[in-house]
DNA sequence: GGGCTGTACTTTGTATACCATATTACCCTA
DNA sequence: TAGGGTAATATGGTATACAAAGTACAGCCC
């Protein structure tokens, strides 16, 4: 036990979370949760107050979604919330796909057995989801679901880039799992991904993954050509 | 033309550059230069001096190098140069590959004819470099090959992700380039990219534009089990 | 000599006040 | 009511202050 610290766990969990982080946290769930719109300047004046933090940190929790995507800045007028249009929408949807099928496809391939239970539980959570009307459910266990296929294969790069993509479609998240019969659709094209990795089949899985994609793009998309209509 | 403004091409162009991504543009060459070493710590007022800004303006540059993942900060102990290891070096490989496959794709299935010719450009250039033994130009001429085949299918979000990832393994393309008969084998991966490309070919080119990765992602893991063994 | 400890120094994390310049809003006038 | 000047506002940037956390080091004890 020389030289060996023993994991008596007794450590200190603290949150050591700094105040930044929960700003950065704060603001951007703001931003999500609609309370700043699309185009809306965000004003670091405001936002200190409205934050309860110094200016300091919120120029850098600023910098740090503008790197996100979430908001854009233009010189000499400041930042605000970054306006999401069809074409840049649709291609973060088709980098998703991208990646989300090669985990996919990677889930297929492996060996681990807890995959699929992990999988068919988050997948049981969106069902529930939508049985409750449960919208915020019906979001978390979808990203759960991938957040498993991900983490399974040890792919946190990819899944931190899906992550940061799926935050800047985030509403139109939202309205796609409310469009139609989403509520069957959805779940299926996912137990479909279930299925092919179940089947071993990496391929079939891959695409299912990238089908499942391509859908939701397309309801994202024809939420667009609504909108234009206003 | 009421109420539209034609572009005059008037505008004045000006430079718009603000201190921060001057100093941010800085810093990321620095690190990028070996002039900041992996692990090495990232003092901010010594940062300040350094780049000749405030601190506020080093710790919006650290915030943003960090989502960048160029930067890695400890809670309390400050940044750091991230480190960058064999696993996280192979899921960067591994992501492009998938986003660069995906973009060699539509290229060869897009009519614009200008794509070929560009693409031959480049890789002239990247024969030049090799010829000159000018790696600077080499990495250039690569970085522009992509970038001229995530442009002209317009895909600039993927084309940012696969930008960003190169960043942190930056150090690692250039000994890429100088292994063994790299000088022979990269170009020729390229150019079967190419040429698939001008053949129309999708799924060829998704291939050779996949297998290139593989093969630059292969050289780039002995490095690591090279240096493993130091 | 080697390890432990307390202290002094350094750096971070945060807050605040301040300034020059660029934008925006507004009001006044012709 | 169009135009223009002015005031208010916000940004971009700087400097300074200070508590808390982390680090280094001299000195003490064994």
């Amino acid at each position: 036990m020389v030289g060996k610290v023993e994991n008596t766990g007794m450590k200190v969990a603290r949150p050591t979370k700094t105040l930044r982080e929960l700003a950065l946290g704060n603001l951007r769930d703001a931003i999500l949760d609609g309370v700043f719109k699309p185009s809306d300047r965000l004003v670091e004046r405001d936002l200190c107050e409205q934050l309860g933090v110094s200016r300091t940190i919120v120029r850098e929790v600023l910098r740090h979604l503008e790197s996100e995507g979430l908001v854009s800045t233009q010189p000499g007028k400041g930042p605000i919330v970054a306006p999401l249009d069809s074409d840049i929408a649709q291609q973060i949807y088709e980098v998703r796909g991208a990646l989300e099928a090669m985990a996919a496809q990677l889930c297929a391939e492996s060996d681990d057995p807890s995959i699929v239970p992990a999988l068919e539980a988050a997948l049981a959570g969106i069902h529930d989801g939508y049985i409750q009307s449960d919208q915020a459910k019906v979001l978390n266990s979808t990203s759960e679901f991938y957040r498993v296929m991900f983490s399974k294969v040890n792919r946190h790069v990819a899944w931190d880039i899906v992550n940061m993509l799926t935050v800047r479609i985030n509403h139109l998240r939202s309205m796609t799992i409310q469009t139609g019969n989403r509520d069957v659709n959805g779940p299926a094209e996912m137990a479909a991904i279930v299925e092919a990795i179940k089947a071993r089949d990496g391929a079939l899985a891959y695409r299912a993954a990238a089908d499942h994609v391509v859908s939701a793009a397309a309801i994202a998309m024809a939420i667009f050509a609504d909108r234009q209509q206003d």
